[in-house]
DNA sequence: CGCCAGGGCCTCA
DNA sequence: TGAGGCCATGGC
């Protein structure tokens, strides 16, 4: 079922190009589609970080224009984050809302691959990775997952508001699951490749702000043949 | 206008 | 350990 889940949308909507950085000789974020085989230098990955702490609970529109504001404003590593005074960050991430708390998790963040550089990181253990990354005050477990499967590519599925919106209204599990108890399930179902966890992820968003939104949908929706919830909407 | 967005922390039972 | 309050801008 989830499996073909995954085929469903990935056949109606394409690759999406997950996560969005800067390319080489831009200036702002763009979804790359294809992009399996490209090294991502250190900075970009450090970008996708902080574009992870910056999306927490906010359109992704904003947190494109704080992007762009950071770039600006000569900040593009963990070094500039720590330079940089914390309401000149602040001010400088506003259209991303809950600005004094975010800054403060940039620098908390910063500290952390200050001391931990991300070439490092990405020499250990997966579990022990993502513990070390949730100690960081401000990030969680979404932030974390993405951190890790976008910007160090690893195998960890991310699961936020609308993967559990839409598994839960399909029938997959109840509305109030826990955040490790659907991920394993889901996991457990899929091909262990971090390229198909970073499809996915960006497929169920995708879906959820077409359909499966707070009011979905269901008339139009691809997935309603296997929804439980269809005829309740 | 009101609603909501690619969450996480803190507090208090 | 879980529910509830809080953080906050900008797009639609």
């Amino acid at each position: 079922m989830i499996q073909q889940i995954y085929d469903i949308l990935l056949e109606k909507y394409g690759p999406q190009g997950w996560w969005p950085y800067t390319p080489k000789g831009k200036t702002k974020p763009h979804y790359i589609k294809k992009n399996w085989t490209l090294k991502k230098t250190r900075f970009q990955r450090f970008e996708i970080m902080m574009g992870a702490i910056l999306a927490q609970n906010t359109a992704w529109k904003n947190v494109s224009k704080a992007m762009i504001n950071l770039k600006n404003n000569g900040i593009h590593s963990p070094e500039d984050v720590l330079a940089c005074p914390q309401l000149g960050l602040a001010k400088i991430i506003r259209a991303t809302g809950y600005f004094n708390k975010k800054s403060i998790y940039l620098k908390n963040f910063a500290q952390f691959i200050h001391e931990n550089p991300i070439e490092e990181l990405q020499l250990l253990p997966l579990a022990e990775l993502r513990k070390k990354i949730l100690s960081v005050k401000g990030i969680g477990k979404e932030t974390a997952d993405s951190i890790i499967l976008y910007a160090l590519q690893k195998e960890i599925f991310v699961i936020d508001a609308y993967t559990k919106r839409i598994f839960s209204r399909i029938g997959i599990c109840k509305d109030n699951t826990k955040y490790d108890h659907l991920q394993t399930l889901i996991t457990g179902s899929l091909e262990k490749d971090f390229r198909i966890y970073n499809e996915f992820h960006a497929l169920l968003v995708e879906h959820a702000k077409r359909y499966c939104r707070k009011k979905p949908l269901c008339r139009r929706c691809i997935l309603k043949d296997m929804c439980k919830s269809s005829n309740q909407f």
